[in-house]
DNA sequence: TTGAAAGCGCTAACAT
DNA sequence: ATGTTAGCGCTTTCAA
């Protein structure tokens, strides 16, 4: 520990003096940038094991003019539907570190509060590094964050100037509906998520579509992502139309809901009413019974949005599309019917 | 923009320029520190507003030798709890952004990985600046990390040396199958959690406290806090004792599958068994019937436990403790008996 | 290949 | 009250 001041972290300085080299050497071999002969490497590499060096992220940052963080910002605009109450967040947050693990860049969570968004993501573009995963969120802010910053995946349908990870919602919803049909479901209604929701929408049209193909009503009634609001809209379509034999759901959290409300009236699941969620998350295996659900691969989305950011192979308008496929579970049970 | 470098950010430098102050008046002035006249004042903010600084934070931490940033750590023990399988990490992030929303201070996600957490730690230890909160782990490791920074509050039952914010687990899972014996029932099971987890020992503590206090059979097993073990585990329990009629689970996963388990044995929730979780996560919301819990105030945990480590009012062995109370639903209910 | 030296943008002593 | 200056720990020219 000679020289090197006591208490605080060894510095480079403190390295290269016990490797007997310059700090520029001892830079970059710790880089392992070219321009160092293997003796000089070894001997700054066993300073850096004897001190228990670790560079410091923040001169680093400073000096490269780079810091490597990722940001992962989440909008809030529904305090209902904030960070705590929904298990989304959990699995973004899962997937992007499965994709920061071991390569020393750090996530930051970022939220930009609903009373002023925009200002919000503003100062958030300033500060991006490695880049920003949009984890909601409209496609106005998307494209305003998009135009400050460039370095944006988002995780949402959003506007067509924003690099993003998607799920084929469309092609769930219109899955899940399909499924009902197969199983002989022909009064099949949906709880739809939020009119301004990107996902919703997207999975609003893909019913429309296949009720359009499959010759069916269309039976509909708006949600709002909520498991109350899923409750209160199944009891609206089973008042409106008594005969209901399914129900694709825009959410499991809804889902759930809904599943409690068609046993309310006395309705058995999936008997009576086959009941399909989306998102495939934990919510689905906790529901009585078991929800059948698309699963959104919403770790897999996180994971490569992140690899995107870090490769840097994004453009603007880039889109990877992800398949969303059904999970069968006990909700459309053939066995119960 | 007169002086002002194309296509970067300004600096203080260009705020001080434009502003014809000296730089350390401008950052007097940036800071609100004392030391600087209106009249400055003014021209500063002026010159601020006109350019659109904002300060560059690497280079304030670099310079000011602290950076504002709170870490949030999971110690990944068990891949089946992963991040993404549990809603706990949402609400615990959605508590420790509602103590920085609008103070200027960045939230960094840290993983310590199964294989190799003691590194980890060390290596996130060195890095601390605000501090570090510890939303599970092992004792060891949390005595390590105090060790390393002292700038550590543990949300979970830890090492008596390590500052934590605390749920009263005891207390909550007494009250639990307090409640369970006030409705009548005398047969009370419970289905444990992980043997090494601080949390599932203080509730097993709880348990056995009530039922010698109100002379019941001690039935009980083990269980990891998994959906699937908390099902396997109330069919060994119905199997071994098939006259129980109450069931205290130690969280809301696992007692989702309980309730799962019990219905598919013929019997009913709540008529037959009653069925108490912990967390009163979204999960107590998802199940059917809805799932009684005892509350565990996560967010205001999270957020308590960062206000602490925001103002430094933490002390070795420093220890708050926040209730636990019954959330009653449809899994006690009497109504239905 | 190696080293000396100039910053990165800011804070904080220290002068004035 | 204001300005001057020396760093924070590192990367990165540039010269040798």
């Amino acid at each position: 520990m000679v020289g090197m001041t006591y208490g605080s972290r060894p510095t480079i300085d403190d390295v290269a003096r016990a490797a007997g080299v310059s700090r520029a050497t001892a830079s970059r071999v710790i880089n392992d940038a070219p321009g160092a002969s293997g003796v000089l490497r070894q001997r700054v590499r066993q300073a850096v094991a004897d001190l228990g060096y670790r560079p410091n992220e923040i001169a680093r940052a400073l000096a490269s003019g780079r810091q490597r963080a990722v940001d992962l910002i989440a909008v809030i605009d529904n305090p209902d539907l904030s960070l705590g109450a929904h298990p989304y967040y959990s699995r973004v947050l899962a997937g992007v570190m499965t994709a920061l693990e071991s390569i020393n860049v750090q996530l930051r969570v970022q939220v930009a509060a609903e009373d002023d968004p925009v200002s919000a993501i503003d100062a958030i573009a300033g500060d991006l590094t490695v880049g920003a995963i949009l984890a909601n969120g409209s496609p106005e802010l998307a494209a305003r964050l998009h135009q400050r910053s460039h370095k944006v995946v988002s995780l949402v349908p959003t506007a067509t100037s924003v690099p993003a990870v998607e799920a084929d919602n469309i092609g769930g919803a219109y899955a899940a509906v399909q499924h009902l049909h197969s199983l002989g479901r022909r009064r099949i209604a949906a709880i739809h998520g939020p009119d301004r929701n990107t996902c919703a929408i997207a999975r609003r049209i893909g019913y429309r579509r296949a009720i359009s193909v499959f010759r069916l009503r269309d039976l509909n009634t708006a949600g709002d992502f909520t498991r109350e609001g899923g409750h209160a809209a199944a009891l609206r379509l089973i008042e409106a139309y008594p005969d209901i034999d399914g129900m694709f759901v825009a959410c499991d959290l809804m889902a759930a809901g809904a599943i409690q409300a068609i046993t309310v009236t006395g309705r058995r699941v999936p008997h009576d009413v086959s009941v399909v969620g989306f998102d495939d998350s934990v919510v689905s295996i906790c529901t009585n019974p078991l929800l059948t659900s698309m699963r959104l691969p919403t770790e897999e989305m996180a994971t490569a949005a992140t690899r995107m950011l870090l490769t840097g192979t994004i453009t603007p308008g880039h889109r990877q599309r992800f398949p969303v496929v059904l999970v069968e579970r006990d909700s459309t049970s053939r066995r119960d019917r």
